[in-house]
DNA sequence: CGGGGGGTTGATACATGTCAAGCGATGTGG
DNA sequence: CCACATCGCTTGACATGTATCAACCCCCCG
């Protein structure tokens, strides 16, 4: 197992393991003072369990969130009701930056199974920066990237074959874990089909033949919500 | 000739009507000197015509641009070298920001008519950041405006039918322009039906279809890339 | 005037949505 | 601990919407 992306390991302090800054993915710009004024700016809360909300739509925005452990889905709602999955976030990843801009959550956020969370309260934030100023640098960089997250989400819905949706959102998930140090090709899905086949707009039976489609070709095996990606290499040539 | 466009107007300080501030859209928490330094800090540029290219895939990060006048589309290349288009830009709006985190620009951005841009070094954008506190906070909100414009677009293509999609896709054109001042309903597609087709992810030959259906039912009338909508109510229970 | 790109429209094949039935896993209460 | 209910998932049959191929028109531009 020679495989360069887990490589990527995400350099953060060893000292710093459980907090904000871990969770936050910092670069590791920050001394050890910053380290400790960010240590006490994080606020602890009690674990999600599966289907807990840590926000709604029309919430106040206080905090940002990051996510130390498990998954969560964040979803609007259309005028006629209907749920409509906007993303889903995995751990390592931060939660409401869309709400700075107008002080409001513009979206629900669920945990998919059990879920940590930090709490990173914003005012507090945005005020270490000022005496913290590489840490401005950091969360433009934290910005910059859901931004491109989210172009990336938009590149993979553009495309008019289900078959290529799927496979792009695969390695979506694929790439995020690995990013994350995952060492095996296991994509264990915390969503349901439905989840999926609303988030990439289409029927959730077509998501299940899909994924049936490529377990005959060889491409991945599936054992539940375990799928086990046999052949990334055809994936990427599916996703084109 | 009653072009929307030529109407659209900014809350920003007057005197600075031609300058990188109006073009951001900034709230305006800057004080006067604040405002002087920014305008120092834009560099101005020849106008793009259409078809000329703002930034490349690969190229290095080094400025923001926000648009003044005119409209862009960024778009991405696959693995085969088909172009997918993640996005359409307008006046007012600012490119560039996916590339903050890793100082190189992960798409094409592209001219689809003459177009004036404002050029803003990040660099010492992040500089003046240290020196005017309240422009961090403006930064972050930009940020955080452009992260929930795209989260509505993911909103956007996550429906499984096509007229959805059309709907909601006329819709966001439809309110940006008139968050900008625009003042009746016409909207002056710069793109072409196949750019949007491809940013939709159907045929271009389906858009076709689809708009004329809408003009049959009376939703909006069709002049070549003028599109006037007629029933705006309707488009909204379309796009559900 | 001619050429070319963009746009519309039509015919056809095929992929996907929809409806329906059944299976399997999970969790709950007796 | 088991039985049951529920939810999620799979699979099949069918209808429909959409991609594809093709012809043609229109408008802009050289």
């Amino acid at each position: 197992m020679n495989n360069p992306k887990q490589e990527t390991k995400l350099k953060v302090r060893p000292a710093c393991e459980s907090c904000g800054v871990r969770a936050l993915c910092l670069p590791v710009s920050l001394d050890g003072e910053a380290l400790s004024l960010m240590d006490d700016l994080v606020k602890r809360r009690a674990p999600l369990k599966k289907g807990d909300y840590l926000f709604r739509t029309g919430d106040k925005f206080k905090s940002l969130f990051a996510i130390q452990y498990g998954s969560m889905k964040s979803y609007g709602l259309t005028i006629d009701g209907k749920e409509q999955v906007t993303g889903f976030h995995l751990t390592g990843e931060v939660l409401g930056m869309d709400a700075i801009d107008e002080d409001v959550h513009h979206c629900n956020a669920v945990a998919l199974e059990k879920t940590e969370i930090c709490e990173l309260p914003f005012s507090a934030l945005e005020h270490l920066q000022n005496e913290v100023p590489s840490l401005q640098h950091d969360l433009n960089c934290i910005m910059s990237r859901e931004i491109r997250r989210d172009h990336h989400m938009l590149l993979m819905l553009g495309s008019t074959t289900v078959e290529q949706r799927m496979a792009r959102f695969l390695l979506n998930l694929y790439e995020r874990l690995q990013k994350r140090g995952a060492e095996n090709n296991i994509l264990n899905l915390s969503m349901t089909r439905q989840d999926i086949g609303n988030y990439l707009g289409v029927a959730f039976e077509t998501v299940s033949r899909q994924l049936a489609h490529m377990q005959d070709e060889g491409i991945l095996e599936i054992k539940n919500r375990n799928i086990h990606l046999l052949d990334v290499d055809r994936l990427e040539a599916i996703a084109g």
